[in-house]
DNA sequence: TATTGTTATACTCTATAACTATA
DNA sequence: TATAGTTATAGAGTATAACAATA
């Protein structure tokens, strides 16, 4: 018979305790892991619109709309109407959200470290790219650790 | 700079994409992915109660209540008074039951190998023992192709 | 007509609290 | 008093539908 646990589980569940480690180490900076997503989506390549940063992060459009009003009531974000085309919203970090990213991305990072630590060496690096390859269909471009 | 990814981006979105895979599998024999996780839990050593199978999947026991009230809605469980302790219920699965097992387990399993098939060899099995570890926090049990 | 952001709403999933029957 | 199962309820998280402004 095969193992008890099946993939499904292990992905549910490492998810889970990941999530846990990434809220306690946001929870100083007045963030939670998907927040910190949020700003990190909006400064990763080009200035975008909501709709494009929500789809960068796959998640639907109105669902960024909401986290765009908590992260711009906390003063990380800010909303400005595009130049050219003024149906769209460009959305920028405030020094503050710079500023939270910096540090919370920080702690965020240690937080995965510490999640991954129980595996030796090269295997979390191998973990991660057998991921990226399996969601976005190539392998993952953590190349080195640059952490 | 890092990978713009996190691994909670990936986690979560290998699980949604497998969840796909396993709900599309599994529709033909009228269950999804988490009955099919509940009947196996069932069969996966001593009868248990009702608050041990839910102990085992790491869910609530009123949130085992419903799948049961669904499982036995369909015909494939029963429920049955513990002969020692009358609070307690034995679940066990009727013969349709044990079929759909057999055959969505089957179905699940073939899922399972066609979201893995992006990676080559042995890194499918690296990757299931790598997050079996971080979440039991020993190595996977599935020491050999056996499914 | 189509698209962006928004709002209102509904749906899924799950847990907490309170109840019952047993122990 | 404590525990197993149940029920009612509430909360988190997300999406769908409809709307205003703009293209």
């Amino acid at each position: 018979m095969s193992s008890s646990k099946s993939l499904i589980y292990f992905l549910k569940h490492a998810q889970l305790r990941l999530t846990e480690l990434n809220t306690a180490a946001l929870a100083p900076y007045g963030i939670d892991g998907r927040e910190l997503g949020v700003l990190r989506v909006l400064t990763d390549g080009e200035p975008a619109s909501q709709q494009q940063a929500a789809s960068r992060l796959g998640i639907d459009r109105t669902t960024m709309v909401a986290f765009l009003d908590a992260l711009e009531g906390k003063g990380l974000v800010v909303r400005r109407p595009h130049a050219d085309d003024r149906r769209r919203n460009v959305v920028e970090l405030t020094e503050a959200g710079r500023d939270i990213l910096d540090r919370g991305g920080r702690a965020a990072d240690e937080a995965e470290r510490e999640f991954l630590s129980p595996l030796a060496g090269p295997v979390a690096e191998q973990l991660k790219a057998a991921l990226a390859t399996l969601v976005t269909g190539e392998p993952s471009a953590t190349r080195r650790r640059d952490g």
